[in-house]
DNA sequence: GGATACATGTAAGATGTTACATGATTGT
DNA sequence: ACAATCATGTAACATCTTACATGTATCC
């Protein structure tokens, strides 16, 4: 059982949805405007036939006279989707990028139960705080050799971390209180 | 004149400064906190590799008694970087993701005057302001449809692009007045 | 003498990008 | 009839990751 990339999770996640084809996933990310996602069906295709080879998902005999096939979770499928949903943030993930672990949070909320949520979002505030201390640390020492927009670069990036603690603070009371955004 | 990838101006950006080594390079990358680059040999080398071929680095000969070769920018490498640094950033870059801006952003000062840099953080904040509306329009239609989890994700990225937006304008001003941050 | 840091590369494998190929259905 | 959208895939190509291979210089 190792590991997926991204796209194959958030595919895993929209057809624990519901079933869908390929095409109806790539409509998905093109409508979407957030999204590293990208809407070819090189990715798509591939990814999904990937997933199949993995027995995660299955594919219905083409439908309604169209070459239309529904994919859907199966059973092994869905407990590799809940155990990726289910790891805790680390510091790598952090400095890796917090986007993947928005994408993963962004799922969370239909699969697993508010205290899990809760826990990742704690997690998550105290990860980032420690490496934000590093980020300081490193700009004390090495602020000296830097141009003025290496500088700011650098400081966007910080102040880009430290939005995203506050968030998951904020995340977390709302979480707690039921859920009012 | 096709373009290489940010890894690769990057690097061109890092000989600009001065001549330096593959493995001088790959410490930097290991040794600063930032980074998406990493700082394996199996992705500095071939990007080395790659610009000594469309001519835009030389290597020296095997240098004091060690194998090191030190890279250094020729004349058409120090135009094509300028090249891209000198684009201005485009919503579509605004949509893939504002880290390669912020790599571009980080380099500007060492080269550019600060008209432009200027410039670059006006397009940028209109862009991202543009950008920002949109996610807003989509949220109003969507909204409904998503999870506690998802809406509150969904809202992490909103933030963080008025973040940047914020920022883009506190940067211009602290350009326009010389500098000190 | 042995560990660590210096130093450069290649090999295998997975993933993603862009472009191509093919054909059915729906709306005008 | 024709265009647009639905629908699924493959092919070529570049890039990156991880792991391997090799050898030198320095410090203790």
């Amino acid at each position: 059982m190792t590991s997926d990339t991204i796209l194959g999770y958030v595919l895993l996640g929209l057809l624990h949805q519901e079933p869908r084809s390929g095409y109806d996933l790539r409509k998905i990310f093109t409508s979407t405007p957030f999204s590293h996602f990208s809407d070819s069906p090189g990715a798509v295709y591939p990814a999904l036939a990937r997933l199949r080879r993995r027995g995660w998902v299955t594919a219905s005999a083409p439908t309604g006279g169209r070459r239309k096939r529904l994919f859907r979770l199966t059973a092994t499928g869905r407990k590799a989707w809940l155990a990726w949903l289910r790891q805790p943030p680390t510091g790598t993930d952090v400095i890796r990028g917090m986007d993947h672990l928005f994408v993963r949070f962004a799922f969370m909320g239909e699969a697993l139960p508010a205290e899990v949520v809760v826990r990742f979002l704690d997690t998550l505030a105290r990860e980032i705080d420690e490496h934000v201390e590093d980020l300081r640390q490193f700009r004390r020492e090495a602020a000296a050799g830097m141009s003025i927009t290496g500088r700011l670069a650098y400081d966007a990036g910080v102040e880009s971390y430290e939005t995203h603690a506050a968030w998951a603070r904020r995340a977390r009371a709302i979480i707690m209180q039921g859920g009012e955004s």
